[in-house]
DNA sequence: CTTGACCCTGACGCTGCGTCAACCCTGCAT
DNA sequence: ATGCAGGGTTGACGCAGCGTCAGGGTCAAG
């Protein structure tokens, strides 16, 4: 006769998992002794074997019992559902793994390599960190949007670097935001430089849009929020900007007329 | 500003996963409105898009906190740490799957091929399903304790079927269970028999003993105790046996002498 | 007689939410 | 004004498979 230690031993598991086996009703709760010891015959053990087999092999507890007294193809029928699992679960975790994989830098976190290879740019022609961290917030905003889309813009956004009106721009946001004093004069220039930029676009027929829709008013909503709540002068800016006539940090559009 | 379910949406995640993340601490509870629900800027869209790529890349929410908050070397480091930690889940359910694999059939779920083997000619020679439930059973021990040794010991075990005196001892064994009446006369036979082979096995000096020590003491009694409880009159025939000056189901051998 | 190694039951903890329950708010159609 | 659908709010239990206390009692040996 064996303790349950023993028989816990004797099947390499744990004392607990007994226990626990016997509270779920996969094992049958042998006799006690006279001081309440379980005492455990031969049976237990083979029965704890064949319990532990199939966990083993991945069987979840709940259906172990039913496999143990299922006939041959009932038994087979739930092997084949139970390794469809795995093969599932091996799947899901694999792409987690490649996933993994691309979350070396911080930047690759959440961006494809396009995206990613745009905010270098900018750090190449010397945007700072600060405007650097909310570009990069407005990339993940709208790569979660259009996640496809995204790629194709990547290069006009990319030859736009080339004009060097747009460094230039770039270049005064950053001084803007790192000398962080109230009523910077750059302000100024930076919207000059934005207007002339935007009326540019708009001679040229291009004015950001793309292919996005109505519904996707939100989504630039969330953007200029963005930028507003990144620094108290991306408000001013905006303020001055809808003076001249254009509103949107993102998608720089004339201003509607005001109804009424 | 967004509401709860409109956040979710747009981050692609359920509602209650979001007010998960504020329980753990790892979004901050935005802001209410009037009527006491929550109102969310672009920067929480932001943060709970970091926190899913994380998560879908499998890493625990417990960690996803710190390494957003972490420098890229730190941020490496727990990469690797993670790509181990599904590395080796991956690992554990594919050997899972290999298991599962071996499970088709109902005999050969705990037991190795050659033990199988055994078995299937058991049965080819009439033995009954009771005997051949018990013998696997027993095998099921065995092969729990000695994994490797099993191996080794078929051959012989295979080879004694040859032996017809064997072969017919499984079919009387078969016969009596099948049979079922309480004191059957081919028991004696039975007896007969296996003291026969007992003797002949002594004179051969194999006492069917192989490698095991002592410590296995415990692994033999609870082979007898399996037969014991398979059937009674198992218990009858180790009875007469004992007459007869041998002990032992599983290892058959001399019955000491009493002590005093 | 003490000590250490077991045994007992009961209960909480972990992961990442799903799923009620019971109630309040809002916006639209009637 | 009213009703209703479809949001929102907190609180709490449930899931799998045990690990891990807490707070006892028991056994074997020195």
């Amino acid at each position: 006769m064996l303790t349950i230690g023993q028989l816990a031993a004797y099947a390499g598991v744990t004392v607990r998992a007994v226990r626990h086996y016997h509270q779920i009703g996969l094992l049958p709760e042998p006799e006690r002794d006279t001081s309440g010891y379980r005492k455990y015959g031969a049976p237990a053990v083979v029965q704890l074997i064949k319990i532990r087999t199939l966990a083993d092999a991945g069987v979840p507890l709940a259906q172990v019992g039913r496999m143990l007294e299922a006939d041959p193809a009932t038994f087979a029928e739930a092997v084949e559902r139970i390794d469809a699992q795995l093969r599932d679960e091996i799947d899901r975790l694999a792409a987690s793994r490649r996933q993994v994989a691309r979350l070396t830098a911080g930047d690759s976190l959440v961006l494809p390599p396009p995206v990613v290879a745009y905010l270098d740019r900018l750090r190449e022609i010397g945007t700072s960190d600060r405007i650097l961290a909310g570009e990069r917030d407005g990339w993940i905003l709208i790569a979660a949007r259009w996640p496809d889309q995204v790629l194709e813009w990547m290069p006009d956004k990319m030859a736009q670097l080339d004009d060097p009106r747009v460094v230039r721009l770039y270049q005064l946001l950053s001084e803007i935001v790192d000398a962080d004093v109230v009523d910077d004069p750059r302000v100024t220039e930076v919207v000059d430089l934005m207007v002339e930029l935007a009326e540019q676009a708009e001679a040229a027929g291009v004015i950001d849009v793309h292919e996005t829709g109505q519904d996707d008013d939100i989504s630039f909503a969330l953007l200029d929020d963005l930028a507003d709540a990144a620094d108290k002068r991306a408000e001013r800016i905006r303020e001055l900007m809808r003076e001249r006539g254009w509103d949107g940090w993102t998608r720089t559009q004339r201003v509607k007329e005001p109804p009424g």
